[in-house]
DNA sequence: CGAGTGATTGAAAGAACTCAAGACCGGTGG
DNA sequence: CCACCGGTCTTGAGTTCTTTCAATCACTCG
């Protein structure tokens, strides 16, 4: 083992992230900034977390800390219902950032769990809020992420109020190949780190529908599944599907 | 007429918006604010403009230049899929804030409507930007307001992918009761001012079942109906229903 | 190798939808 | 003032999609 190495473990335990030398800096909250702004957002990153597999993040009612930026794995935001019923909020990728619905009430509406093994970068939020103050370009990054949050919840409720469960799996599985590919990965090979349950909580569906659509996309030719593996063969077609042409004739508008 | 009748005639056409003078103002941008910031804040606040029932304030694919603070009635955003289906992505009353959405790609991803005749007040975000980067009061405001979109949009998540339709009506009503309360007017008798198809179109159900629901809440005891005019009689329950306790033994948690 | 979890598949049940017919309501014009 | 009109709302009947319940299969890990 040389000294990077030994370097590297080290690191993973405990060490201060660093945006300056981060691979995912232009995907994260940093986004265009330069020295010295990059430096001092830095500052406000307190350490990195290392998540286990079915490890949680925070939960439901915690006071809100800090914001947590995705370094690697994946991460869902769940909330239930009185009866156990759970909605997943949304899954987070490498490069994402979790945690800004709290900001409101000052406390977290939702648990946070590791899907597998991660790494996530903790930024205070009342530094991130002040810096935010200073540094302009931070202050709009920081809305725009907001920003799109709330598009993305907006695109989910149009699948779980509109659609059918066929076109919110196509959905689903195009949302997955554009953020694999924002990534620079393959888009039209996933590797799904959640379990068929974690899938219809999030699309609205029971596990045994989206069980049965992965089975008939494949039986049509438009994917291939292997457990968590799924490829996509035909992503025009599951495009058009994704996005709402249930027939070409008759519409409403 | 007199002097003042005549003041507030001219005031509704075009006048400079006063956050200073607006019985609103703790519950919308400027809550928090003293002078001399709240007088700033008046300065990116562009004008007033009155809207007709059925007119748009944006359309899907405009540009983002705005934010838009409602004074008084009420507006709905509404997405479209490929073949026409409507969802509506939240209604908006006075007090609230419309537009934050295009933050993100600097276009709408929604259109906005009128539901009644209305008033809103016309911020112009790069300014509304710029002044928050300077008054730490309204950055603060501006994100706690995003973040509660966020929140809001991850209710009606809740209601559209684990809700029937008895709980998504009954946390529809409980949601107009609390926002009227936070206007100061009366909880347990709302004038709803949309149609029973955009209720539909943002609870996710067809325009027939929310009738229906209506019409069995009615007998229920729940409600009474008349068109649009609906009293809560039973809160409590109505609050039950909503919170989603389908039995009270069997819980999935 | 057995236990346990996760995934698939089938059959039956049910919730909400579609289609269709009328009722209601407010506005307009004779 | 009343009849008529268009839009909205209500209600019914039958259908469809998705769920629920249940059994089986596959994989992983002590």
């Amino acid at each position: 083992m040389n000294k990077n190495e030994t370097a590297a473990v080290i690191s993973l335990t405990n060490i201060k992230a660093a945006c300056k030398s981060c691979t995912l800096r232009e995907l994260c909250l940093p986004y265009g900034l330069r020295e010295p702004d990059l430096s001092a957002v830095d500052k406000v990153v307190k350490r990195r977390h290392k998540l286990k597999k079915g490890e949680l993040l925070y939960r439901f009612g915690d006071p809100l800390k800090s914001l947590y930026a995705i370094r690697s794995g994946a991460l869902k935001t769940t909330s239930l219902l009185g009866d156990g019923r759970a909605q997943v909020m949304g899954f987070y990728l490498s490069g994402e950032l979790l945690g800004m619905d709290a900001i409101n009430t000052d406390h977290h509406p939702c648990s946070a769990e590791a899907l597998e093994a991660s790494e996530v970068c903790e930024i205070s939020y009342s530094d991130l809020e002040g810096l935010a103050q200073e540094i302009p370009g931070l202050q709009h990054q920081l809305l725009r992420i907001m920003s799109r949050e709330i598009t993305q919840d907006e695109q989910l409720l149009m699948m779980l109020g509109q659609m059918s469960a066929e076109e919110r799996l196509a959905s689903c599985l195009m949302s997955f190949s554009k953020r694999r590919a924002r990534l620079g990965l393959a888009e039209s090979d996933l590797k799904l780190s959640m379990s068929r349950r974690d899938l219809g909580d999030y699309l609205g569906l029971a596990l045994e529908t989206v069980s049965r659509l992965f089975s008939r996309f494949q039986d049509e030719g438009l994917i291939s599944v292997q457990g968590r593996h799924v490829r996509l063969h035909d992503m025009e077609r599951l495009r058009t599907i994704a996005t709402g042409f249930r027939d070409e004739q008759n519409m409403r508008a």
